[in-house]
DNA sequence: GCAAGGTC
């Protein structure tokens, strides 16, 4: 039998149904939806994996943070686990009954080394079998039978080259991560964690802070000048100085203006507005990014669109559509529908030539749209992404715009004022692509040599700003730039410093936790927090899989690298421990207590639970409640009325939960309460059933159980029975459904 | 409980 393994089931399914000249069987393997055709020797079966298959990490006994110390993880055995259970244990079922197999997997690096990982599994139930392995761009039916008429060899040097990174980034991450964490003593769900890509772009954004933070803003001064021609149009002109420095300078010559302007010279010239280029995944987000989106729900929508054939694979390095495809026939698709008059002149072309971006890669073709979706299938974001998707396509194909531009130059009384103008004549690419268009500024017909009446003059006072903060599409770019993470991990990069609490908003900003963490790693792991560490990988990754070096030499000069770390590390534990918990001190408070004037911090009580306390205790008792789970963000946002930290609860998979002023809150809260009280006479009525009294948490599994999971089902369910599955006494029960009734 | 990389 000849078993072709795919990078993942959709794959799989398709590549099997190109190659299939007669009917596909659909069988379930150890519960995993395998195809095939022919029969006796001629049997092909074909099997999508799901990525990586299997896992490297260290052995359970390492798994204690506080007796197994950081650096003995260095060199510790890496052992491989399955994390797909059925899809190994097909592998091993189909193994047996194997002559042949193809590996399919994805062309690039991480696609050999997911090969490989299913040639492993296959060899150690059949040594026998003989592999080879196809290459492919796109799943289209020119290249999968190219790809299969021209098969070649595994290349296991390159899937080494993707391996030894899987070990650097586990030794390193996971050594320094529980080294930080302890030295900080942050332990449980609330460590300190350090990565190869996570701890470089942590500290872009942190050095991005430090900069605003060190920004002096200095005053300027524009002059401008509302004009209006003899027919009555009125428009703004600036002077030809756009800033001054001096307030003195810019009076004396406001003084001297007169009410008349002179038209002393008129430019036009033409700008042509390239067309932009295919969708990757890095593009895609930064466009999805302009329109509101973050980084993570563009990728989550991009995934179900092409889940469900939508759009084409959305991870990828692509911006060149690979001459497999039709692209004429793409456009066709859309000749009926919403998009038909799009489509329509598009047809009209005699060729059709796309943009070409920078990048063209092996592993998939740009993001491109698969098929006409109806509005009424998609949600509303869905569509939007979709549309985005289909108007980008769309727009490769067209015409450059054209832009009439103007550049009027004024004197008046001896001073040069300028006014510029621009108007969109030839739409082209723009008609299909209207994203975040600039508008047309217009300006009225103007000759050399016409006076004009100044009607007013402006001075308006201005201030420099300092650098902005990062959008997560432009960190996402920058982070390309640099080659940290991939198409497929960079947006998850971003997702995981906010749920460490290392950064909160959009555009991102850094907690001092992050600032602590930057600095300690800058001065003592440096190696860590830059890029390069990435770009001398990727070198070494390059020689690996030349054949020229070994993986071995590769991973021991790295773990010499590593040990010599934590000696510097080693020497200054106290010193790297003050400036942690230095840092993550001042993530903990909100403000000046109201009542005695210390520092209001959050803080944890003796229970186990935290509130926001007074420095001043016990002198002062004044504390605030937060919330029982989720991390603790104070922003620097503060309160009007009572100059406290706004605050954020981040809960693991969930968006963040802007609480604000704690006070305000709180406030808010206790009338809430009130009113609550005076509907109720006098009694507080409960939300959920832990909310009331006699019902703990093993009992509200107990009516959980039971089918009873809140305060709608207590009301409802017969107290009779209740009692009788649940051996509660109806007289308790009664008394609940009192209490909430 | 640790990383980054696939995919869902």
């Amino acid at each position: 039998m000849h078993l072709i393994i795919a990078e993942k089931h959709i794959a799989a399914k398709r590549i099997a149904s190109i190659l299939s000249q007669d009917k596909l069987k659909q069988i379930r393997v150890s519960g995993v939806d395998t195809y095939e055709f022919g029969s006796g020797e001629e049997r092909k079966v074909f099997i999508g994996l799901s990525g990586h298959i299997v896992k490297l990490d260290f052995p359970k006994a390492y798994n204690n943070w506080q007796k197994v110390e950081a650096e003995e993880l260095i060199d510790a055995q890496v052992i491989t686990t399955s994390t797909q259970v059925k899809i190994v244990s097909a592998l091993k079922k189909l193994g047996k009954e194997t002559t042949k197999a193809t590996i399919a997997t994805d062309y690039d690096r991480e696609g050999e080394l997911i090969g490989v990982e299913a040639v492993d599994i296959l060899k150690s139930v059949n040594p026998d079998i003989e592999f080879d392995r196809v290459h492919y761009s796109a799943i289209t039916p020119k290249e999968i039978h190219d790809a299969f008429g021209n098969p070649s060899r595994i290349d296991f040097n390159l899937a080494d080259a993707g391996h030894s990174r899987q070990v650097i980034d586990l030794v390193w991450g996971a050594s320094l991560t529980r080294y930080i964490s302890l030295a900080a003593g942050r332990l449980g769900n609330m460590f300190l964690s350090v990565g190869r890509v996570q701890s470089p772009t942590l500290a872009l954004i942190v050095e991005r802070e430090k900069e605003r933070d060190a920004f002096v803003a200095k005053k300027y001064w524009e002059l401008s000048a509302s004009l209006q021609t003899k027919k009555g149009e009125i428009f703004q002109a600036e002077h030809k100085t756009s800033r001054f420095w001096e307030k003195e300078e810019v009076d004396s010559i406001l003084k001297k203006l007169k009410d008349t302007a002179l038209v002393s010279s008129i430019t036009t010239s033409t700008k042509t507005d390239k067309q932009p280029t295919p969708f990757n995944t890095t593009e895609f987000i930064s466009a999805a990014s302009a329109l509101g989106y973050t980084a993570s729900s563009a990728m989550n929508i991009a995934e179900s669109l092409y889940m469900n054939g939508f759009i084409s694979y959305p991870r990828t390095d692509n911006t060149v559509y690979p001459e497999s495809i039709d692209l004429r026939a793409q456009i066709e698709i859309f000749a009926k529908g919403p998009f038909k008059e799009y489509a329509e002149k598009l047809l009209a072309k005699k060729e059709l030539v796309p943009t070409r971006g920078k990048k063209e890669t092996t592993d998939h073709p740009p993001i491109y749209p698969a098929s006409l979706a109806k509005k009424s299938e998609l949600s509303e974001q869905e569509w939007k992404v979709y549309e985005l998707v289909v108007r980008r396509f769309f727009a490769t194909f067209a015409e450059p715009a054209e832009w009439e531009t103007i550049k009027a130059r004024f004197d008046i009384s001896g001073e040069e004022f300028k006014a510029n103008g621009a108007r969109l004549v030839v739409p082209g690419w723009r008609w299909y692509y209207p994203y975040n268009a600039p508008e047309d500024r217009l300006l009225p017909v103007l000759t050399e040599g016409d006076q004009l009446a100044v009607l007013s003059k402006d001075v308006a006072e201005k201030e420099t700003q300092p650098p902005g903060r990062y959008g997560q599409g432009r960190l996402i770019k920058i982070m390309e730039e640099l080659g940290l993470g991939t198409k497929a991990t960079r947006h998850e990069i971003i997702s995981k410093l906010y749920s460490r609490a290392y950064i909160h908003g959009n555009p991102l900003q850094p907690t001092k936790t992050a600032f602590a963490v930057v600095e300690s790693l800058e001065k003592f792991a440096p190696t860590i927090s830059k890029p390069d560490m990435t770009s001398k990988l990727e070198a070494d990754m390059d020689r690996i899989a030349e054949g020229e070096i070994p993986e071995e030499e590769v991973l021991n000069e790295s773990r010499e690298m590593l040990f010599s770390v934590f000696r510097d590390l080693a020497e200054n534990r106290d010193n790297i421990s003050e400036s942690l918990r230095a840092g993550l001190r001042e993530d903990k408070i909100i403000g000046v207590c109201p009542e005695c004037g210390s520092k209001l911090m959050v803080m944890r009580s003796k229970k186990g639970g935290r509130f926001i306390g007074c420095e001043g205790y016990p002198e002062c008792n004044f504390s605030l409640p937060l919330p029982r789970g989720g991390k603790v963000i104070v922003t620097e946002k503060t309160c009007d009325q009572h100059d406290l930290y706004h605050i954020s609860i981040i809960n693991s998979g969930k968006r963040p939960w802007n609480l604000g002023c704690p006070q305000c809150n709180f406030l808010e809260w206790q009338k809430v309460q009130e009113e609550e009280k005076k509907n109720n006479n006098g009694k507080i009525k409960p939300k959920k059933i832990t909310d009331i009294s006699g019902i703990g948490k093993v009992t509200a599994e107990k009516l959980t159980e039971a089918g009873v999971s809140d305060v709608k089902d207590l009301v409802s369910i017969d107290p009779l029975e209740l009692s009788r599955t649940t051996n509660i006494p109806v007289k308790k029960i009664r008394s609940w459904q009192d209490a909430v009734a």
